[in-house]
DNA sequence: GACTAAACGAGACGGTACGTCTTGTCTTTCG
DNA sequence: CGAAAGACAAGACGTACCGTCTCGTTTAGTC
């Protein structure tokens, strides 16, 4: 993403408003005409800056993309302790799938994920700007869980943490068919199935 | 994908060499490459072909890729009846993982989902010609252990498909470890395991 | 143009309904899209014949034309004696312009005198085969000139003829200004001034 | 032609040197390939620019080759009185003679003059841009001419300017005959005969 | 020195037309 | 009558440019 150039040096200050333009261009475009369709000149044209400043500060497209999503939609999610990891573990859910309900966040995740797929080092930010931390989330209330004896055996915290984003995701990537309540109590059924 | 043309017409016959030229220098090509430095020009370089005469027969080169994963590598999963659910499906993911085990493959699979999330009509393509059989293959086991009273309350077959092959995909796209063993354990345990 | 074939041999002969449906069709096609939009593959379309038969006869889209113009306009004009230079001329003037005066003609000789330069072997087939049969023409006249003594003095006949010709066709390609009765007087004059 | 920007304005200036490395390839390319096997792709592989940067400034390969010849061949003919009719045509002639005597500014012509029968905007702009020029220059003479009275009755300075330009054109064009010294005089005597 | 603006070299894009080749059908002539 | 010859319409082929687009860079002038 952005650098953000060390204080009391020499030069004109990066101009947050050229910044917020961009951003809001790039989301706007994406909506208007798909992430196919969006082009660094295109963005630059719409927020009425220069390319160059673009190009600056991001290395790619996918990048202000990523940079949009983290500074215009509120990802951060809660993980407050509800008592027992059946309760932890659908609280989770409900707040992720409520989060992704907004077609627009969701046409841009599915963009991130496939320029992932195509950019090796785009990839690996996103993976570790994104991916990582929403696994993070799911974690805390794992090792809680555990800490409880709640996990069933044989399914370590990482597999659940497989299932678990690797169902949304494909509900996403490969059904578009979006996931929604009935997918919460499945879920929670095959993760705490043997314990019950 | 290509249309077969009804034979006794006049003109020239397609040429199953060109075909074949183009399929296999598109995947070396990726492999080369990448996705995102294919292009079409280079598979008709590479192939001794015309740019044409890919445009003639396929939409994208999204689409060649498609082709080549359908013609080169054998996609077809038995689905032989093993005599129960657990071993139908451990015999399952077992032959899905060593199929999707050749990193080539892995590396086209994971290009056309992200071309599928990019381009609209070949997602519909995707979706349509390769990602329902899987789910078909699987649907079969499914049916069969739904006669028989092995499946577990609480998760319909549509969701088990959803989390087995999510899990898959999200592994590959998302974590960069491929499926193993182990994950097959996990998984049974936590599709089975009401019933165990 | 298209050579004919020595009598007597086996295979199927010529299709005069080819060759004529495919002179119309240049001729129609270069009158509603120009010389520059008429294409090989167009003429066939148009036609309802193949490439290959318009290769097999003619060697380029300007032999075409030029056979249409040789088949389809009565190019010939007669030259009958009237008894003195100057009304020799002036009647070759008037055939000459009157023959012109039809804008499809003058856009077919434009496009071809065009192509003349253009393409090098064409070229010459278009003067020998139309240029210097119009050469001719009035050399005929200049000749019963000089024979009679009319010709003015310093005046070779081949610089007449330059002269004539050239006058006519730069006006139809360096001036769209299409030579008129005005012109001929005018000509005359300049041509047979000195004896008057 | 190209368009001049306004001073002051932001932006890269265009680059002189990119101009000129394309005037010259086309040139040379010309020389070497014919107009027929002229490309802009040629152009711009043989100049080291970009296609963009020669359809941003000519909107066709005849545009830059006609660029090239208003830059390169120095076009001007002065017209200094020489104090008569017949000596400054004679003049004229021989100055535009000499000009035109290069085989390589010959063929430019040709293949400028045959593009602007084929591109109609192309056309306009070479009558308006040379063909008009070399008029004027002309026109000057014999409005000379017409003030001292020495232009012939019956010949108006239109069909004068017609019949030098038509028979050099025709030369060029239609018989490949290079004009000489000896057309002129007989041009000479053509268009001054009656007053002589 | 960051900014907007715009020209630059590079090269892929989708497309068109070229001229050739292949296929199967339909004449024509001759053995 | 049947085989050989060749013209036919259809259409796929490899090739070459077209004119457009976007890339990422560079240069110029402004803030």
């Amino acid at each position: 993403m952005a650098d953000r150039p060390s204080p009391g040096r020499p030069g004109r200050k990066r101009s947050e408003e050229s910044r917020l333009a961009i951003l809001t261009a790039a989301m706007e475009l994406t909506a208007e005409v798909g992430y196919a369709g969006l082009t660094i000149e295109g963005i630059a044209a719409r927020s009425g800056t220069g390319k160059q400043t673009i190009y600056r500060w991001w290395p790619s497209k996918a990048d202000v993309l990523l940079d949009a999503l983290a500074t215009k939609a509120r990802l951060h999610i809660p993980v407050p302790d509800e008592g027992g990891y059946e309760a932890d573990l659908r609280r989770f859910l409900g707040d992720t799938f409520e989060l992704g309900s907004r077609p627009q966040v969701i046409d841009l995740l599915r963009a991130l994920m496939a320029e992932a797929q195509i950019n090796e080092n785009f990839g690996e930010r996103f993976r570790e700007e994104f991916l990582r931390r929403r696994r993070d989330a799911l974690g805390e209330i794992l090792t809680r869980a555990r800490a409880r004896g709640d996990l069933p055996a044989g399914l370590p915290p990482e597999t659940v943490t497989d299932i678990v984003f690797g169902t949304l995701w494909y509900r996403i990537l490969a059904t578009r068919r979006l996931p929604d309540r009935r997918l919460i109590d499945e879920l929670v059924t095959a993760l705490t199935g043997p314990t019950a």
